[in-house]
DNA sequence: ATTGCTGAATGG
């Protein structure tokens, strides 16, 4: 409580966990009333409005994980659970060494999204003036889905460059492999993709009020605006936000990103791993992006990993009821040929 | 919509 009760002009805000009765998805539609006439689109049947960076970053790791996770979520391996606490304190630590987190009482959606927003508008200036960010939210429409997520750190560098930093901790004191450097590297390349748009004013407002459903006319909490007018934002609804947010953002003068890099360091003893300097190869993003994002709108199967990489299956809480290994355990007991004969 | 609708990322 009492660390987060200071306020600077430099704060994370953040929405104050109000945690609704939750309904079990089963008793949402007791069947019978609508015939189906085709199977909806993955989006929709998962009623998804936007998907995260790390949604799309983990499809990489294995697409078939990634569905599950959204149709039945679990918790993962205790000793995984171990690992992403250690993550995450980490990562929190760092966050705050360079501002504070402030909770928000919220009423509404758009008071929630107006938090995300706020915070995204008042680290442009202090990424102007201080030249370091951390935490950044940003938002974009990729292949007509709205993809929302958090930049880690942005600093301009020695030589003037925008540079984004994503820390990874590790709980082995090694690089990683291939398969987990290319995740890596899509999910940085798509802050940096949806970064970039932002800044060049592409974010309009009517981005939140299409894809989200957020009601522009919708009046904000009054402890949110009292502190949007403590950082500058003299809004009433959420319209005002977006109009703000969208000038803010076609005018701030921020350049794109000029530079990627991942830092791997080992969680126990914090000793650096290494550093990657990513090349960003915009066609390559999109590529991928357009086939992650195929699945979601209905326009392919699911997918899960190869043989190649039947490894990362040990690790993955829905193993035993993918279908997937299944059929490619399958597949090569038939191909492994006519060993005995009778 | 009758009603209702998600912090993102954490690591492998």
């Amino acid at each position: 409580m009492a660390g987060f009760s200071e306020l600077s002009d430099s704060e994370l805000l953040q929405a104050e966990e109000l945690r609704e009765a939750e309904e079990p998805r089963s008793a949402r539609d007791p069947d019978g009333a609508g015939k189906r006439k085709q199977a909806p689109r993955p989006l929709d049947r998962y009623a998804l409005r936007y998907l995260c960076v790390t949604d799309l970053a983990g499809q990489s790791w294995c697409e078939q994980q990634a569905v599950f996770g959204m149709e039945e979520p679990r918790p993962p391996a205790p000793e995984t659970a171990a690992l992403l606490d250690a993550g995450k304190s980490i990562h929190l630590a760092r966050e705050l060494e360079v501002h504070d987190l402030v909770k928000i009482p919220t009423t509404s959606r758009e008071d929630s999204w107006a938090i995300k927003i706020l915070n995204l508008l008042s680290m442009i200036p202090v990424l102007q003036a201080v030249g370091h960010v951390r935490e950044l939210p940003v938002f974009g429409v990729i292949e007509g889905v709205f993809v929302s997520g958090i930049i880690d750190e942005l600093r301009y560098n020695t030589k003037g460059e925008l540079e984004l930093n994503e820390l990874k901790t590790r709980s082995r004191p090694f690089m990683p492999g291939e398969a987990q450097r290319k995740k890596d590297h899509f999910q940085v390349s798509l802050y940096k993709y949806i970064f970039d748009t932002m800044v060049q004013g592409q974010l309009k407002p009517d981005v939140f009020t299409n894809h989200i459903h957020l009601r522009p006319e919708q009046p904000l909490g009054c402890q949110l605006r009292k502190h949007a007018q403590k950082i500058g934002f003299m809004i009433t609804s959420f319209g005002d936000l977006l109009e703000l947010m969208h000038l803010n953002l076609m005018f701030s003068d921020i350049p794109g990103i000029d530079c990627l890099k991942i830092e791997y360091s080992h969680q126990e003893s914090s000793v650096p791993l290494g550093t990657e300097v990513v090349p960003y190869e915009e066609a390559t993003v999109k590529e991928k992006a357009q086939y992650f994002l195929a699945y979601w709108k209905g326009q392919r199967e699911a997918r899960g990993v190869d043989i190649e990489e039947a490894w990362k299956c040990q690790s993955c809480s829905y193993s035993e009821i993918c279908d997937w290994r299944k059929k490619r355990a399958e597949g090569l007991e038939k191909r492994s040929g006519p060993k005995k004969s009778k």
